[in-house]
RNA sequence: GCGCCUGUAGCUCAGUCGGAUAGAGCACCCGCCUUCUAAGCGGGUUGUCGCAGGUUCGAUUCCUGCCAGGCGCGCCA
């Protein structure tokens, strides 16, 4: 299915093929062509003849002339342009208005999904959090922002595949089984170790379940702490997420990549690359070769893994699980990760601009009553996931954390994201999808006739009808954009943006017959706009991972 | 010292294949519900796009330097 865009461009593209010997240089491979700021500007501009200027050597605004003749004959073009240096302004025909609602209505929940990543594989790995505890908001970030990337991906015709990392081998681990055992037997907890209340309640779940664990010795006893705190906070981890809406395909776990002497093969792999070198009795990676500011150690001098060991056999291993493009994505105080693992792909041979790709996550801030929220009772330290949820709701979280770029440090007010006003979008989007619902029904009470076979373009003259078809022809480009990007608040801005449109056709535009007022075409016409707003709405939603209700 | 991120309206922030007069919400003032959900709409006020250069028809956007803030630079995990 070509949208509008793709016709236009491919009519210029044509267009400039014949003027080839006017022209005289080399066309460019695709045309630029955007919706004007500028409703005067018409439906769309391109500023291609200033682009081929230059390399043909002929002046902006004949270049423009040409082309303008050559749009012209178009019959799904009402008027075109010049202006200034040479921009083409594009006023579509009355007749096309309808095609893209048409779409929309055809497609349904499908309107917006493309094929720019078909054929892609893609490993989303998001959150990893180590088991040791609950996740907190920088975690919580990850798994709005994480799970709507997947979506969005997928939107666009990868085939994805959400990861989460499981930490479950290390100290740290050592250190959690420790801190619960020290509750356990009433003891003090390791200095070092963890501090939050949820450890104690860790403590008592486990004996409740396990009394005998009190009877063995210390030694004996401390693998089973660990395993069994291990397994229950994972699954609280787990729960929580599901409660989030966020939902992972793999929980691959760290432990396994030492499984079957898996490792020994990522490394005789890395080796046979030619990166890894023996030096004061340690293994190395030369990640310098790639840009990185130092090699790494892979195996310490006393035989013991580093933590880069898993980083580099972990990668390894998602490649040769078939996957072509791997997304990590890192909070700010991991950037310094970038390089190696760039470095990791470029030792194994690969293009590290195109297998591997790092997203970094500024900090997040919670703010209350004009504070900053430090403390959580459960956690001992940061507010967790299940607090700010209980806090605002699933939906104000998600949409909040996924509608500014990752880069961008945020503070999250909860005093804002309780208000249901215009200051909290995600109630200003779902609110024009209510009251689309809400239209609609008394369309249907009213026996007014809506849909695609009721849809008469050439009544929806107004402005904010143009407006705001022109603004539902964008989603598609607005997904494919931020799938490119891998930026999903490019869908939340653009759904805030046509919630807005469709406020303002629905108080300059009456859908519903006034009084005695017979039903006509333009009702049918304005429902039928209508409904494909909805539509359109409802799919920026779910690719946010947040509700569309059909009443508020 | 080196590296990454940030600097746009009074506040919180959008704005990337360089485009026309730089946007939104909030805040402030004024209007709009005897007919659709006022959780809404309209109007008014607000800018050295951190600073200085460079690239060009055109720079908030790309390049260089500087200033300011945040974060990171282990044979820790």
């Amino acid at each position: 299915m070509s949208s509008i865009q793709d016709q236009l461009s491919a009519t210029i593209a044509t267009i400039l093929e014949q003027a080839r010997d006017f022209l005289q240089c080399e066309l460019p491979e695709s045309i630029p062509l955007d919706r004007p700021k500028n409703r005067d500007h018409g439906d769309f501009a391109t500023s291609v003849a200033l682009v081929l200027a230059k390399p043909s050597g002929k002046a902006p605004r004949a270049i423009a002339e040409v082309i303008a003749a050559g749009l012209a004959q178009d019959s799904s073009i009402a008027k075109v342009e010049i202006a200034g240096p040479g921009f083409i302004n594009i006023t579509l025909a009355q007749s096309s208005q309808g095609l893209v609602v048409e779409s929309i209505l055809k497609l349904g929940a499908l309107y917006g999904h493309g094929s720019s990543l078909k054929g892609v594989k893609v490993n989303l790995e998001f959150i990893s959090a180590n088991p040791t505890g609950p996740l907190h908001l920088g975690h919580t970030r990850w798994a709005a922002v994480g799970d709507s990337l997947g979506r969005t991906l997928s939107a666009a015709g990868a085939s994805v595949a959400r990861e989460f990392y499981v930490n479950d081998r290390g100290n740290q681990m050592e250190l959690f089984g420790a801190s619960i055992q020290a509750d356990a037997l009433g003891k003090a907890r390791p200095e070092d170790g963890y501090h939050g209340e949820y450890i104690g309640e860790l403590a008592e779940e486990i004996v409740a379940a396990h009394p005998e664990l009190l009877e063995l010795s210390e030694q004996e006893s401390l693998p089973l702490f660990r395993d069994y705190g291990y397994a229950l906070q994972l699954k609280q981890q787990q729960d929580v997420l599901d409660a989030f809406g966020t939902h992972f395909d793999i929980w691959f776990s760290e432990k396994s990549l030492y499984d079957n002497d898996y490792f020994h093969h990522s490394l005789a792999r890395l080796r046979a690359q030619g990166h890894v070198y023996d030096f004061e009795g340690a293994v190395w990676l030369r990640t310098t070769d790639f840009g990185d500011d130092k090699d790494r150690v892979i195996i310490k001098s006393d035989g013991s893994f580093a933590y880069f060991a898993s980083d580099s056999a972990y990668y390894i291993n998602k490649r040769e699980r078939g996957f072509d493009i791997c997304i990590y994505m890192l909070g700010a105080d991991h950037h310094g990760y970038v390089g190696r693992l760039k470095a990791i792909a470029a030792c194994a041979g690969d293009d590290p601009d195109y297998n591997i790709h790092v997203l970094i996550g500024q900090m997040v801030k919670i703010m209350e009553g004009g504070e900053e929220l430090k403390l959580s009772k459960r956690a001992g330290t940061i507010i967790t996931l299940e607090e700010l949820v209980e806090k605002v709701g699933v939906d104000a979280a998600r949409y909040t954390l996924v509608r500014y770029p990752v880069d961008t440090p945020m503070v999250m007010d909860v005093d804002v994201l309780k208000r249901r006003t215009n200051e909290n979008p995600v109630y200003y989007v779902q609110y024009a999808h209510a009251r689309i619902c809400a239209v609609l029904r008394n369309v249907t009470e009213l026996n007014i006739p809506y849909g695609i076979e009721h849809l008469n373009a050439q009544v929806l003259v107004h402005e904010r009808e143009r407006e705001l078809i022109g603004a539902l022809g964008e989603f598609p480009r607005v997904v494919a954009g931020a799938a490119e990007l891998r930026e999903p608040h490019r869908i939340a801005r653009y759904v805030e943006e046509l919630a807005g449109i469709y406020h303002r056709f629905y108080s300059d535009c009456r859908v519903l017959p006034m009084g005695e007022e017979a039903p006509a075409a333009i009702h049918s016409a304005r429902a039928t706009l209508s409904s494909a707003t909805a539509q359109v709405i409802s799919n920026g939603l779910a690719l946010l991972g947040v509700s569309a209700p059909d009443r508020m």
